[in-house]
RNA sequence: GGUACCAUAGCUCAGUUGGUAGAGCAAAGGACUGAAAAUCCUUGUGUCCCUCGUUCGAUUCGUGGUGGUACCA
């Protein structure tokens, strides 16, 4: 069987480095796996490979599509597996890199069919919650569904949001559609996962924002600031520096915040990838190791 | 040098009419099925600066230190 292996780890432990050289070693295309750095517009904020890495390996879904796309992780599925099905026809194994858990989940497990919601049922759902607060929308959830009332996390406005719009969309309860599936697919999933010790880890994000500036993120964010409000620009790294361009806070502010948000991004992720049993976990510089564990 | 005020959690501070204390921020842990770099949840014991005294009991009152801030010289 076809191979997919999936190299994955928080924001800054050193996976493109690593994923130029084991594509090389392995003769394939890497897919990327990243949330942010889909968006051809976002370059210096979101880390993408530099050009040299670009040219030496075929990347995907790298700075593919736009902010002003509306891109979501169950496009991403269908793209991927598509995608993927293309290129297993020339290659034993591919090899998927990114720090995006949800995306991951969505090609290696995928997430259920649920029809594609309107944006303005969304738009009009988040009016109500800013009108009417979120009780009314959990009453409203309630009696359309309450078995997924009771499943989600009822504080978390986005989660209710959700399952309103679509409940409301498909005109079926949202519990219905939402089965947690795991999809079989035709090829085998292999992880890597790369940790590092805390300190290291944070020091290394927190020199790679200085790094990021000096490279001219604050350039490139004035030129999106006009699109401050798409959904792709609430990101760290760009929010904060839309902050400081609208006077409310100091540029050393914006940057020691934007420092503390991919920290704590960094630690959300290792949450979410903690809850796996099947990731083999390596240091970034085992590169030896991880090509042992490769070979079995 | 004098006077006044301050000294409490990593930081900024609140508080205890004397019965050993609590907020915000930071930090840590967690959740997660189409916004996911998003969104949300949980977690607060620290010589209450030191000394001596008063007291059954002092972080709280008093004396004396030490450090800081302001004003006066």
């Amino acid at each position: 069987m076809k191979r997919l292996i999936v190299l994955l780890g928080a924001t800054g432990v050193g996976k493109t480095d690593l994923s130029i050289r084991l594509a090389q070693y392995l003769q394939c295309p890497i897919i990327s796996s990243d949330s942010r750095q889909i968006y051809r517009e976002m370059t210096i904020g979101t880390a993408v490979p530099v050009p040299e890495q670009l040219n030496a390996v075929q990347h995907y879904f790298i700075q593919s599509r736009s902010i002003f796309d509306d891109y979501t992780a169950g496009k991403f599925e269908s793209d991927a597996i598509s995608l993927v099905g293309n290129l297993f026809q020339q290659h034993e194994q591919l090899l998927m890199v990114g720090g995006s858990g949800l995306y991951i989940d969505a090609v290696c497990r995928g997430i259920d069919a649920i029809p594609a919601t309107e944006n303005w049922l969304r738009q009009n759902i988040i009016e109500r919650y800013k009108s009417e607060g979120i009780e009314s929308l959990r009453f409203e959830l309630k009696r359309l569904d309450a078995e997924i009332y009771n499943q989600i996390d009822i504080k978390n406005p986005q989660r209710v949001m959700r399952a309103l719009e679509v409940c409301l969309t498909s005109g079926k309860p949202y519990s219905e559609l939402k089965q947690n599936f795991t999809k079989t697919r035709n090829f085998n999933v292999i992880k890597i996962g790369l940790q590092l010790n805390r300190k290291e880890l944070y020091d290394r994000i927190n020199s790679r924002i200085d790094k990021m500036l000096e490279q001219g993120l604050l350039d490139e964010v004035k030129h999106l600031y006009a699109y401050r409000n798409v959904n792709a620009l609430k990101t760290v790294g760009y929010k904060e520096l839309f902050e400081y361009l609208d006077g409310k806070i100091s540029l050393d502010e914006a940057i020691n915040l934007i420092k503390r948000n991919t920290r704590r991004y960094a630690k959300r992720q290792i949450s979410w990838f903690a809850r796996y049993d099947d990731i083999a976990w390596f240091q970034p510089d085992e590169f030896e190791k991880i090509l042992e564990f490769i070979k079995l």
